[in-house]
This record gives structure tokens, sequence and C-alpha cells, in this order.
DNA sequence: CCATATTAGTTGTGGAACGCAACCTATAAA
DNA sequence: TTTATAGGTTGCGTTCCACAACTAATATGG
């Protein structure tokens, strides 16, 4: 446990703000998972999601502001912009899935579609846990958060 | 690639519009990444989040009727309630390493404090990555999102 | 070449969510 | 029996979001 009189100082070095301010507002998420399944065009996002016009222009932007989409203007009909995931983007992939498995797995009880596979086996990829470094799944009585000037490294 | 015709049905049933609405609002990421730092405490969260006081309540009390959160008043102190963690909410563990590692890696560049370390071995927890069902990490050409009817199974 | 459709937005307006400060109630401690 | 603590609630102003209508630039069909 975190000495109590530490915990707000340590908890101001955590990423997760920085990071929900990113991807943290209404929509991100969603728009992030069709991009995910092959979406790429305004009209696209709009029609599959129903999101409001207006927001999705403001969250378009906001995404490829922060690095995570990139606007690709079409090279042959001028009217079309593509927006395609960054690498940055692409990493968010473990995000998007740890947050569906657990909605399959403690709201909606069964598993969503479409489903991730392996390319190669065509079956589901594995639930997400949190791992140690020799690649062990670790309980969460196996976790302990400590600072980090008292890493052994 | 999802036949274009059904992408907008096949995303109707992913668990992810289900999952936002139970955590998916401004500051329940952070309240939960508390709850997994040992706050308990209505004042300890306020504190050391900042978050405005009735916006807590509201978090608060929407977390706890998702089963993500659970109120205990305290027996010996009965001003005192105490909001813990159920294994739903334990079980969100997963989403906020993954954010948080990838708010590290892309967007602070470098580790959050504290750090997530392995109990045994004292050294901070392994990337979260998709993994194939025989725990093979994946990259991402190597998958593919398929309709669930279409698994070999 | 002109009329129409398509694509990607913007604008205006009303309602919902949020942030801040002040206040309130029940209980415990001095 | 006063004072402090814990966990809220209320009122109010600001920001964010949803819905519909409108616009600009380009492409397409006759």
């Amino acid at each position: 446990m975190i000495r109590p009189d530490h915990r707000k100082a340590v908890l101001a070095e955590c990423a997760l703000p920085a990071a929900l301010e990113a991807v943290g507002e209404r929509w991100s998420f969603l728009i992030l998972r069709g991009a995910f399944n092959g979406l790429a065009h305004f009209e696209e996002f709009q029609a599959t999601l129903g999101i409001a016009r207006n927001i999705l222009s403001n969250r378009l932007g906001r995404l490829v502001e922060h690095g995570i989409l990139a606007r690709e203007p079409d090279p042959v009909d001028r009217r079309k912009v593509a927006y395609r995931l960054t690498d940055k983007g692409r990493a968010l992939l473990p995000v998007l899935i740890a947050l569906r498995q657990w909605g399959d797995r403690w709201i909606s009880g069964m598993p969503s579609n479409p489903v991730l596979v392996d390319r190669l086996s065509r079956r589901p990829v594995a639930p997400m846990d949190v791992r140690a470094a020799d690649g062990r799944p670790l309980e969460l009585n196996e976790l302990e958060w400590i600072d980090r000037a008292d890493l052994s490294s």
C-alpha cells in the first residue's frame, strides 16, 4: 500500500489522466472501434454509429490532433477523406479488447460480434489479463503497487 | 473484413457501448484507479482527485448501481462509508492497466507511478497485449474480425 | 455544359452534464 | 455540550452534447 501522505502526489504521476484526455470523451472509443473494423470515411462513421455530425467532426479532429487517426484526403476523389489509425491509434487495441471482453463477461454475458480471431487458428483471442514479466498470468493477490523509487530494477 | 452491408448490424452486437455506459463517463476511470490504489472513502476520493463533490456523489452512486463498487457503511463509526471494488470492478484492472500503459508509451513517454509489480519478482507487470488462445502474442496483421456465425469452433 | 448527387463538413438552438461554492444532517470527539 | 468530521445536497453559471438545417466543393449523368 502507498503511504497515505504520498498518495495524492503519486497519483498525479499517472498517465491515466493524459490518456483519458485523448480518448476519454463520449464517442471516442466507438469511433476507434469503427476504425479498427474498417470504417474510414465521415459518412461511414456517421451512418454506422448514429453520432451527430458536429460531434463526429469534433471527435475526428481531436483524434487527429492527438495523432491517433490520420486524415488522408483521397487523391482520386477529392471530396473524400479517409481517417486511418496511426501506430499510436493501433496501440489502443488492447484497451479496446480488454473493455469489450469485460462487457462480454460482466454485462452482456455473451461474446460480442464481430469476434477478433487469430488468423492462423481462426479461434478467438484469449482473455486479456495482467502478466508478470516472464509471461505468467497474475491473480489480484499477486499484485502490488509500489513507488517507482522502490523498484529493485 | 466484415461485409459493408452487415457492418452496422454487426457493430450493434458489441458489448463496448454497454461497457462505456457503465464506466465511460468523466471521472469514472479515475475513481476506479483510486479504488485500486486503496482509496475507499468519499473524502479520500474528493481530496485525492479534486473532483466536485456533487459529481463524485453521482459517480459513486452510478458505479454502485452497476455493481462495480459496493457501498459499505462502517459498523463502528456510523459516519463513514467505504466504497470497495466488487469482483466486477476488480475485473476492470486489465482495462485500466492497458490504458495506462498506452499513456506511458505514447503520451508521457515514461512509466507511471505507482508501478504495478508482481509480488514475487517485484518487477513491473508485462505490457498488455492481445494473445492467441494458446498464449502466443499476436501482431496486428495476425488478427482478423469475423462474424460469430463463421467461427469454426 | 448544366443539373443533380455525393462527401464532408458548419451553424443555430435547446437540453443535459459538469464545476464551484455554500449549505445541511448525522455522528463522533473533546 | 460545543466543536469537528464524514458524507452528502442545493443553486447557479458554464461547457458539452444532440438534432436539424444549411453550406461548399467536387463528382456524375444526361
